[in-house]
DNA sequence: CCGTTCGCGCATGTTTCTTGCGAAAGGTTT
DNA sequence: AAACCTTTCGCAAGAAACATGCGCGAACGG
């Protein structure tokens, strides 16, 4: 649990791009024998410095051709409605990111949906869930939605 | 190339949470042979569905401790302002996504730093970088910049 | 100056992965 | 319906990658 040095971090760098290296590719990537490299690594992960190893997926290739990130404002900040919405949130798939954050927003979710079909049912499903009537939209549960459809630039 | 089936599916799900799992494992969670849940993952990552594999890093145990989500308007929608703007995010490490939106603003930076003065000399050096002075601030090249610092609820 | 400790690389036993092969299942043609 | 072709499957053997005990050398402290 000590302070990490040049190895350390080449390590860290080398697997946050590629994760699945051996032993010997890494060895060459960071100018270490190979058992060096696992022994470290092995070290690294039992301290906490890697979360964990996730396969990234191509979301186009599963039909994925929308990301959007959508402020959302509570009306009311009473628990009732955080608890609401948090559990709608955490029940719904297509909401892969939520932050919270200070500002005139309260969250910023990261939706990735099939299409825009997809993403207005997903936010009437939500208006409704906190409490709201879809019908008369935001003015009941929610001060504000703000979407936007998102194009990466640099993932 | 053709459909997948829930084998795939399964396979797919199993290794987004986790990428280093042996045959052996994956063969328990997705009910497949270790011999054949390799060659469906090798036909998956053939045909582009996996993008590729990497290692989440624990922020704090890295001494990030703010992630922040920053909207960015250019004032100048030119080509010269644009390409300065894209090469000074390609070059800034600090900034881990960036998504080009429709909307009030242009684009949506996602920033880890270590703290709120990593930040604001990120936010200088930007404002310098597009052509305009950090004194005059947003007025000269940007038209907005919205700032909030952002708390994670859900990975 | 000597002893301890720590990190290093080598070598070996073990696990895991890859690939060739025959069997079974599903679809198509006659 | 039978014969055929194609695809997918699991097994097994060879190949590759991994984990661990060991001795060596450097750094540090007494």
């Amino acid at each position: 649990m000590e302070e990490l040095d040049v190895f350390d971090l080449r390590l860290l760098a080398a697997i946050q791009a590629k994760g699945d290296m051996t032993q010997a590719e890494l060895s060459e990537k960071v100018h270490l024998s190979p058992t060096q490299c696992a022994r470290r690594l092995q070290r690294l992960r039992a301290d906490g410095y890697v979360r964990d190893i996730v396969a990234i997926l191509d979301p186009e290739r599963l039909g994925i051709n929308i990301i959007a990130h959508t402020l959302v404002g509570l009306r009311n900040h009473d628990d009732e409605t955080g608890r609401a919405f948090r559990a709608f949130i955490d029940d719904a798939d297509e909401v892969v990111e939520c932050w919270s954050q200070t500002g005139d927003a309260d969250y910023l979710l990261k939706i990735m949906v099939k299409d825009l079909g997809e993403l207005a049912s997903l936010i009437e499903r939500l208006i409704t869930a906190v409490g709201g009537f879809a019908s008369l939209r935001s003015f009941v549960a929610l001060k504000a939605i703000k979407r936007t459809t998102t194009v990466p630039i640099r993932a």
